[in-house]
DNA sequence: CTGAAAGCGCTAACAC
DNA sequence: GTGTTAGCGCTTTCAG
């Protein structure tokens, strides 16, 4: 617990001004070599730092990327992995923020209003829970909202992912295959349950209200949509869901239920965290490039910070089905 | 682009000073209830919120936890994430901060610099490369350096890890186990290597120099170690790694040498990071919980930020073997 | 109860 | 080549 060391006390050690030091900190012109030699030694010597925050309220430009996001979970934590990877070299330091209220909408405002101007240079939002944000640094949506986005994104191809999904599942045989929805605030979840609708009408499967759940990525909503669909006089032999956190929870459901997965219910996910490969039994998937959503946004972060005026990008990654251990045929009746 | 709402100008529009925005906003005492109500609605107007920056430098507190990590690789983002389930509902936001240069020693000093005493309240610092930090606000360490630590520690029991791995390989029927060690900076990885030899003399199996490879943490190192051992001529049939990158790197390179996993050679990891089970086929692994290491530094830096003034705390969590596909029973010969 | 003024650590004009 | 000055947006005395 030290005093910070601060830009005065490297002055008064190399006795100049505070102005010299932070010419000489950032190598700009006018400043002696010797002087500049002089005030080197004195921060090495007390291992000096600038303080991010204070130069950031003067200078425009920080060095730093900001990845705001509502919660660190296995979904925004592959795409943290994917934003370092992609901004390791670049010179760019990454910050990953998290604010406090995780609940609600427009918390990635917030977040924003606090952050931008000042200390990031660029946002990268993940799953947005509004469109409509303002700021005065560039900012890319990964997996964004529904409605108009004045901001380039990023995600996946969620349509025809959730097609490969219910497709599979009717080459297996299935014919009763319910859907658990995700958060239908998000496009991604819009699409998925396009998708699903639109595998079952390839099939000439009719679609049954009764078998879609609401999940909303939650963990207990998604529990309880599983416990009613399973408690149907007539369930599905397969339940497809928005992501691989409510998928889980259906396997959860179907084994307290007493039912085996997959003799008794098959059930497939869509995401594939790394956490879907490590369930038992491991789950069958639909994989979308969540490092390559990441890496993507970077891209054109950077892009966008070297003053290419990119029109209203919009990018779309494919998914991809990843067959493991919750799905089989069913069982013959 | 939009320039950021600031408290002057929602100070113009309630026709107040900006001191008394301040109050108002912060529920400080001395501001009449009407006026209160004014500038709460014109905060609401202009969807103002104070940018954390400026008001860090001023006010002491920020009620945002630092959390910085070198890299942000599946150890530190499993790190992550117990670190943010342990912060919700604690009403601290969470910065997880990587700095630009990866590279060499001192990044969590330089981080530190930059961000303590204005931006965070409090930081935990995952695989700190050197032991000698001083700051100003609390710090925990997870998985830190080998030496005196003058901050708390949070980390795993590595050395009966290790013994757990080497242990199962033995029961197994292994002999020649081979070692690929660490970051010889880290007190882990140095546990992890004595752990190794504990292993081998508890089994009654002479220790062989040759069947120690230099890992680093790093998977170009990891390989390199592996080729030369797999190239030897009396070469091991089962390999323990001290994380899971490492060992990962052991299956592909005894893949690309012709070797079947586990049937030629048996490979052990350390972690249990998502990733291993996602592996074809599954890793072996020595569990440390990841989460709870995060979430348990949580818990010293909030004891910490409550002025309980805990001694130099050191906590060791326990570890265990999780059985997969990449062990098996030695080739006969 | 409210506002003017000082200053957190730093950078960018502008003087000297 | 170097120092002085003026803020960045905010909080906090301290007068009024």
């Amino acid at each position: 617990m030290t005093r910070r060391t601060t830009i005065h006390d490297v002055a008064a050690a190399a006795g100049v001004s505070v102005a010299t030091v932070s010419k000489a900190v950032n190598g700009r012109y006018g400043v002696s070599p010797e002087t500049v030699g002089r005030v080197l030694d004195a921060v090495k010597a007390l291992g000096y730092e600038s303080s991010l925050v204070a130069s950031s309220m003067r200078s425009r430009r920080t060095g730093v990327i900001g990845v705001l996001v509502a919660d660190i979970e296995p979904f925004s934590a592959e795409i943290l992995k994917g934003v370092a990877g992609a901004l390791s070299d670049t010179g760019y330091d990454l910050l990953a923020y998290t604010g406090a209220r995780r609940d609600g909408e427009g918390w990635e405002r917030r977040s924003l209003s606090r952050l931008s101007g000042t200390l990031i240079d660029a946002a990268i939002i993940v799953t947005p829970t509004v469109v409509n944000v303002s700021s005065d640094v560039p900012i890319v949506a990964i997996d964004p909202h529904t409605g108009r986005a004045d901001v380039p994104t990023v995600e996946s191809d969620s349509f025809t992912g959730a097609q490969q999904a219910v497709h599979y599942l009717v080459q297996l045989g299935h014919r009763r295959i319910g859907f658990i929805a995700g958060r239908p605030d998000l496009r991604s979840a819009v699409a998925r349950a396009s998708g699903y609708r639109a595998g079952l009408a390839a099939a000439g499967i009719p679609f049954d209200p009764a078998l879609v759940g609401d999940g909303r990525y939650e963990h207990d909503v998604a529990r309880e949509a599983a416990h009613a669909m399973l408690a149907l006089p007539d369930p599905p032999t397969a339940v497809f869901a928005a992501n691989d956190l409510s998928a889980l929870s259906i396997v959860e459901v179907a084994v307290e239920r007493g039912l085996r997965v997959p003799d008794d219910l098959s059930v497939v996910g869509f995401d594939d965290v790394p956490e879907a490969a490590r369930a038992q039994p491991a789950l069958t998937t639909v994989r979308q490039p969540m490092k390559r959503l990441g890496a993507e946004a970077v891209r054109i972060v950077l892009a966008l910070l070297a003053g290419e005026e990119l029109p209203a990008t919009h990018i779309e990654l494919p998914t991809r089905l990843v067959a493991r251990g919750t799905t089989a045929p069913p069982r013959e009746r």
